[in-house]
RNA sequence: GGCGCAUUCGUCUAACGGUUAGGACGCAAGAUUCUCAAUCUUGUAACACGGGUUCGAUUCCCGUAUGCGCUACCA
């Protein structure tokens, strides 16, 4: 049988980063042993549901490259499908008509409210004294028949146990007792989400469920209501959590975009790496190659290297240089470093574009040049944002100067301001403005001023590009080319900041 | 409160009873005399604790501690 999986968001949100990382295994699953990877969105909250949510999802997933091999499916498309199973258990006997009028959220925090009336239960609570559960079918029928409003329980057996082997936290027991009678269906007729899951995962032939390590729980109450239907249980994987600096919950409220997976497109990370730093994260290859190419992942991805332990992704908020995990930041580094020149030039196209640095020559008679300045220039950057900020000077005239570069290597040799024209005038007349002779004729004016080379490559250096690094100087004048090195060394405007 | 899961350098991780506990990021030092957040070299740093089992435990078992998850007519 052909392994179907799915990746399952609900469109509240962003694409969270631990979401991105169940997309990502959910993907390299499917695709490591020729299976099928689905996109279903659960949209059943029409409250929280936005459809601005729903294109950021699909924007980050599109980012990825996780495509779907089959047409996304909308659960909120499939409730009558839901609401024909709750009716056929109930009519089955396998679940009840629950009249208990519906409690209304009070003023405090949901999530506390249950916190605390579970505590308050402790573990002394009886999940099958519902006063409904045994009510008669004909009394049930009539209080339906009257208007009365009910809730459609899962009729849980007395005696038993949920039982599955999760491919990665192993042997998974509960006894019965332990599940309480789940709401299938609410008094108003909406399906509830673990009835919503287990149809939909039916419906779309399901083998393999990968998620969250927070459902464990449900998969017992979904298991239920898989046998209550009397249809085959999937195979389960759950995936460990991504947690916060000092093991706390990763989240919008506390830590902001950090989360968000639009974040880092639009800092200038490459999806190859941001995919590459998330499969390692709660998984290993077994092997010490860190840098992997998708292929590389799917040959070597399998659902026994992940772990049962949380992961976390570490970041400063507080350091702009470690605004997110370094390791993140270094592999993308080096992925802009190190990838083949013709796989990053469209993405530094984009990023050109979007700063209104681009121009159409570059493909064309400025191809060269291009291509070998993008070469050139890459090796220190980190991300594309670097190509349109650091790299600015190499695509534009109008670029801006780092006031430490300025004070480090100008102002504190103010005879730089002389020097600095009079080596244009120099470079203006070079026979042939190349490395070695431009090394040269720096090299003897440096001598011949009683400075050091570095003063003036340095000095050079931060009137042509406005910083305090790049590559070596001789590749930055023949880059730059005369007629602009020497329109920038003759500039003041440098000197009046 | 109950149920469950976890615990190797600061972080991501390797190890499946016998290793000087390995790699990567970070950090530090040195090198590179035109810089550097690049590159190269070196270094730094971990088996949560207590009992067992065993000739021998990071590895197996139990307990403690700590952390996390779940606990809804949310998804």
């Amino acid at each position: 049988m052909t392994v179907r999986v799915r990746f399952a968001p609900s469109p509240t949100g962003y694409l969270h980063i631990g979401s991105a990382r169940t997309a990502l295994f959910n993907y390299l699953y499917a695709r490591s042993v020729g299976g099928k990877f689905l996109l279903r969105i659960e949209d059943t909250d029409q409250k929280r549901s936005t459809d601005e949510s729903l294109s950021s999802i699909l924007d980050g997933l599109d980012w990825l490259g996780f495509a779907p091999d089959e047409e996304i499916v909308f659960q909120s498309k499939n409730i009558e499908i839901h609401r024909a199973a709750a009716l056929r258990l109930l009519a089955e006997g396998k679940a009840y008509r629950d009249f208990t009028p519906k409690e209304e959220p009070g003023d405090q925090n949901v999530k506390q409210a249950i916190v605390d009336r579970a505590r308050r239960q402790g573990g002394d609570k009886n999940l099958r004294d519902n006063p409904y559960r045994e009510l008669s079918t004909e009394e049930s029928d009539a209080r339906a028949a009257a208007g009365e409003p009910f809730a459609i329980r899962l009729k849980v057996p007395e005696n038993g146990q949920t039982i599955f082997e999760d491919a990665v936290y192993g042997h998974n027991e509960r006894a019965y007792s332990e599940t309480e009678d789940l709401v299938l269906l609410r008094s108003d007729g909406s399906p509830l989400y673990n009835l919503a899951v287990v149809c939909d995962d039916i419906e779309m032939g399901i083998t393999d469920v990968i998620r969250g390590q927070d459902h464990i729980n449900n998969t017992h109450k979904q298991i239920l209501i898989y046998e209550a239907l009397g249809e085959k249980v999937p195979n389960f994987a759950h995936l460990p959590l991504i947690l916060a600096p000092g093991g706390k919950k990763l989240s919008k409220r506390l830590h902001g975009e950090i989360v968000s997976m639009t974040t880092y497109r639009d800092a200038g990370f490459l999806a190859a790496a941001f995919r590459n730093f998330l499969a390692l994260l709660g998984w290993s290859p077994k092997s010490e190659q860190e840098i992997m190419t998708m292929d590389e992942l799917v040959a070597a991805f399998s659902l026994d290297g992940i772990h049962r332990n949380p992961a976390i992704f570490n970041f400063d908020a507080n350091n702009p240089k470690r605004w997110t995990d370094d390791k993140a930041i270094w592999m993308n580094a080096e992925y802009v470093r190190t990838m083949p020149l013709g796989e990053l030039l469209p993405h530094v196209k984009t990023e050109l574009k979007a700063a209104k640095l681009w121009r159409d020559e570059y493909e064309d008679e400025d191809r060269e040049w291009y291509e070998k300045t993008v070469d050139l220039i890459r090796e220190r950057f980190f991300t594309l944002r670097d190509f349109s900020s650091q790299g600015r000077a190499y695509f534009s005239e109008d670029y801006d100067f780092d006031p430490a570069a300025v004070n480090k290597n100008l102002k504190k040799f103010p005879d730089l301001e002389q020097w600095l024209p009079e080596l244009a005038d120099r470079l203006e007349t070079l026979a042939d403005f190349s490395e070695q002779p431009i090394h040269d004729l720096v090299a003897a004016m440096a001598e011949e001023k009683g400075t050091k080379l570095g003063v003036l490559m340095n000095g050079a250096r931060t009137a042509l590009t406005g910083v305090a690094v790049g590559p070596s100087m001789l590749a930055v004048f023949e880059t730059v080319g005369r007629e602009r090195s020497v329109m920038r060394l003759k500039s003041k405007v440098v000197w009046n900041l």
